[in-house]
DNA sequence: GTCTATATTTAGATAGAC
DNA sequence: GTCTATCTAAATATAGAC
């Protein structure tokens, strides 16, 4: 594994497990057993790295969001939200710090609210798909407001998680999935509403 | 108004306005016309500033807290919620930079989680007396379910709001309001439901 | 109580030898 | 590509005069 690649895998390391604001250039160098003057000789700012990372999870997250929309069931939903939370979960620092960062790094503002808009677009089309086919029953502003919901609690659980435990535990992401369904599960028909109920014994 | 009353009272402007780690102890001063050296006068460090302002948090949030639980209807919680938030909103820099806080000034960590625990307690409590009344019906599995979202919502509403929108709009109080009554409503009467669902168009 | 001037610390970044 | 040594800038904090 090449110096430059190493530094980005111990760097988004290192800023999820300790808060990027806590991570100093230097620590990340002496982590890998280099020198500063090294690591400033493949990224010329702390910025670069946190730009690369970015674009990573810009990558990871589109080429998620893009795939769905019409044609998801239920039982997709929760296949789908683990994918999502576990993108989340690999760049958790932007998520647990994520009004800090976005003052520091400005660049970054615009592009994760675009995210933002693009996962509540995805959230209102299948929630309009799954009324259309008479499996959720729900108003346009309880769409609206579900949607808000949904695309609030996976923007936080990992924030939440960490601030309630003093940690991010082992069964966050299961924990996160099985409450965004709690959101859902009302408005389903009582079947698929006791099974998502059903689903709190079988994961957690 | 006393050179200390000031010197918090513009550092929790600036703290809300700026974010925490933006507002230097040089910048309070400046905002406030005196000199570094008269800050630390007033304050041996920029924590003994925070400390203070957390102690009012905590006396605020807790003199809220003691009140309710029994006798709350869904009318009541309306207007509780509006209080809940407006003092969230009046220590707003807290809850945007939450984790970075908490991880930059760990005394607070066990404070905060002990009013999120209370926060709980108390959403439970009601949440279980509605049910007792017939006014809502809830497993305990979802009731369970249902605060921690209620909690979850209110504690990063305004994180949510300023990444959303790159600030906090004017509305984003009564929005939080209405955005966890929606949370709730599914699981009431249909009158009292539709009731809810009203208050978008009285408030919003 | 308040000021000016200065000290301390630390993170981010560069220079130049190897 | 990598190292050692060093610089700069910014934030926190202190000393001592008034």
């Amino acid at each position: 594994m090449k110096t430059r690649d190493r530094i980005l895998h111990t760097s988004l390391r290192l800023f999820n497990e300790m808060g990027e604001p806590s991570v100093t250039t230097l620590f990340i160098a002496d982590e890998l057993d280099i020198s500063p003057g090294n690591l400033y000789y493949h990224f010329k700012s702390k910025t670069d790295i946190l730009e690369e990372l970015f674009q990573q999870f810009e990558e990871c997250m589109y080429s998620i969001l893009i795939v769905p929309e019409s044609e998801m069931d239920i039982e997709d939903l929760w296949f789908y939200l683990h994918l999502i939370f576990e993108n989340i979960a690999k760049f958790q620092f932007l998520y647990k710090d994520l009004v800090t960062i976005m003052a520091k790094y400005p660049q970054f503002e615009k592009r994760f609210q675009k995210i933002l808009n693009t996962k509540r677009k995805a959230s209102i089309s299948v929630l309009e798909n799954a009324r259309k086919n008479e499996r959720l029953h729900a108003s346009t502003d309880e769409i609206e407001a579900l949607t808000e919901q949904i695309i609030l609690t996976t923007t936080f659980w990992l924030s939440y998680s960490s601030v309630r435990e003093g940690q991010v535990a082992d069964d966050a992401l299961a924990r996160g999935v099985y409450q965004v369904m709690s959101v859902v599960a009302p408005f389903l028909e009582p079947e698929r509403r006791a099974m998502i109920n059903g689903l709190k014994d079988a994961y957690l």
